[in-house]
RNA sequence: GCGGGUGUAGCUCAGUGGUAGAGCGUCACGUUGCCAACGUGAAUGUCGUCGGUUCAAAUCCGAUCACCCGCUCCA
């Protein structure tokens, strides 16, 4: 466990909103459960991430190393809408699956998934007129009801709740409850947003907001194969808006009911599924720790066999120790193995053929060539948020040190600061304020596809450095008497307050090296 | 959904029935010689929202919304 004092949210949150980075959604009206914005510099920062994301897995796939087969990871793009057809969401199983019954206890006023809950029941014969001893696995319910039980029994079996039927709920013993039968009967509840298609919209317009992007993937798979030459293996990144009616927003902007997403399928041969599997688990592992989310704040967890979906064979998430989930962990990205349950899913459903023909498996033929395979193809998904990314990136960069002048700054990674660089004139005065705006102008047309260069001249140089500090920005090239009597300028390293000095006209050079642009 | 807490300037907060406040930040002018320097001045609030009680409400009451914490859930 890390002996590192947990950061304060308050403190960040505070710090998001004075400098522009999160806003409450809708603030002047209220603002609205679940929903964020971000403010100029958030919406840099976020860009800055899903740029990344895109570049690393799109355009130079794993940073251009070889997958488990030895050749370049190949992956290719596609951008779908966030209304899909109804029947999407029946094949992909959020019709049902987001729509999970809930039983509510009335005198503990706790609330537990229907399919979690089960119950110690006699192994033989009719409980009478003890109660049944409802629990939640690996909850101190279970250990604590079990005793119970037995006391009650002797011999005891555990069956699910949903076997026991709702007339019979009288009998149960909530998990944590005093008194039998406080336990509710099941209710629904729709974690999917509904909306309606058509002006003249009535139910039977309705459609659902998407809960993940991956459908989108899915769904366009064989348009994908057929117009655009990609071989197994190969990915399909889709990033995007999904939404999620959460029963609890909570924890600023970590679970939102409106949240971006980064998701990639990456389609291979079953036989080699495993492998693809633990490659991306391993390079998204690398690659978040790339972007500053180093040391023991990020751990990749296993899932265990019985977390997971009963079509996976293998699931991890990438953790991060928020301050708001210290010492535990809150998941940033999923990388689940997904077998062919998807695909399988929209053939049944859909009807249209899902099957791939891999023409370099199967018997060599007489002239050279392969008979061919065909097969539904396993998918790997390494599916990211990125707004938890942005969140987490936020609280790693904080970063509080009293003895400096500045004691609040963000360390965030030069790759995704949102401003670059900034440029002072160290006094507004002798000539300074006009080295530094050309030396501005010539930064910010060099560097704007990266980020923002800033030019400051008002109030003392200290405030401008602390004022860059909060914003993250990595470097503070200042225009000083050296640089009017000998062309040098002095750039301060955000991390360290060390000063280097570098020539006037060498300083795009140097930036360029050290924003590996 | 339940329980607890909070809501006053951009941020942090004081103000418990009688004229809306402080520090920091922001802006302007002056000053400036490397880490939120200094001086002078300025802007910024329907006191979360709606309703009620009262001669009078930021303050008391009710409702509601939002955020934080716990339970629950979850990517």
């Amino acid at each position: 466990m890390s002996n590192a004092p947990v950061k304060s949210m308050d403190a960040i949150m505070a710090l998001c909103k004075r400098r522009g980075f999160i806003y409450q959604a809708s603030e002047i009206y209220g603002g609205i459960n679940g929903f964020w914005d971000y403010g100029p510099l958030g919406a840099q920062l976020k860009k800055n991430l899903r740029e990344a994301w895109w570049q690393d897995m799109i355009l130079r796939p794993a940073w251009g190393r070889p997958g488990p087969n030895g050749q370049r990871v190949r992956c290719v793009p596609v951008e779908t809408r966030i209304v899909q057809h109804p029947k999407v969401w029946q094949a992909s199983g959020h019709v049902g699956g987001f729509n999970d019954p809930m039983v509510d206890c009335k005198e503990t006023k706790n609330r537990y998934r229907f399919d979690h809950v089960s119950v110690f029941v006699p192994a033989s014969g009719d409980p009478g007129d003890k109660p049944l001893f409802a629990f939640m696995k690996d909850a101190p319910s279970e250990a604590k009801q079990q005793k119970k039980a037995e006391k009650a029994f002797g011999q005891v079996k555990v069956v699910p709740l949903t076997t026991i039927p709702v007339a019979n709920f009288a009998k149960v013993l909530g998990p944590d409850a005093e008194k039998v039968g406080t336990l509710t009967e099941p209710r629904q509840f729709n974690l999917m947003f509904k909306t309606y298609i058509g002006a003249t919209a009535t139910e039977d317009d309705t459609a659902y907001l998407r809960p993940e992007t991956a459908q989108g993937i899915f769904v366009q798979f064989k348009n994908v194969v057929d117009t655009t030459r990609v071989k197994i293996p190969f990915g399909i990144g889709n990033t995007g808006t999904s939404f999620r009616n959460e029963v609890t927003p909570r924890n600023f902007t970590f679970r939102s009911r409106e949240f971006e997403q980064a998701e990639l399928e990456f389609f291979c041969h079953p036989d080699e599924s495993f492998e693809w599997y633990k490659f991306w688990r391993d390079f998204r592992m690398e690659w978040w720790k790339s972007l500053g989310l180093a040391g023991e704040n990020l751990i990749l967890r296993e899932h265990e066999k019985d977390e997971l979906s009963h079509y996976s064979v293998g699931t991890s998430d990438v953790e991060y120790r928020f301050p708001f989930t210290a010492p535990g962990f809150g998941e940033l990205e999923g990388i689940a193995h997904r077998g062919c349950f998807d695909l399988t899913q929209h053939q049944t459903h859909s009807g249209a053929k899902m099957e791939y023909n891999d023409t370099d498996r199967g018997e060599i033929l007489p002239n050279g060539g392969r008979r061919g395979e065909r097969y539904i193809p396993h998918c790997i998904e390494p599916a990211a948020g990125l707004d938890r990314g942005v969140l987490a990136l936020l609280c790693e960069a904080y970063t509080k040190d009293e003895s400096r002048a500045s004691p609040e700054f963000l360390k965030l990674h030069p790759r995704l600061a949102p401003v670059k660089a900034a440029v002072f004139p160290l006094v507004a005065k002798d000539g300074m304020p006009e080295v530094a705006e050309k030396l501005h102008s010539e930064l910010a047309d060099r560097f704007w596809r990266a980020g923002n260069i800033e030019m400051d001249e008002k109030q003392s140089i200290g405030k401008r450095y602390a004022r860059m500090d909060e914003a993250g920005t990595p470097f503070c090239i200042t225009i000083d008497s050296d640089t009017l009597s000998g062309q040098m300028v002095t750039i301060r390293d955000r991390d360290t307050a060390q000063q280097e000095k570098v020539a006037l006209d060498k300083v795009a050079d140097w930036l360029a090296v050290k924003l590996g642009v």
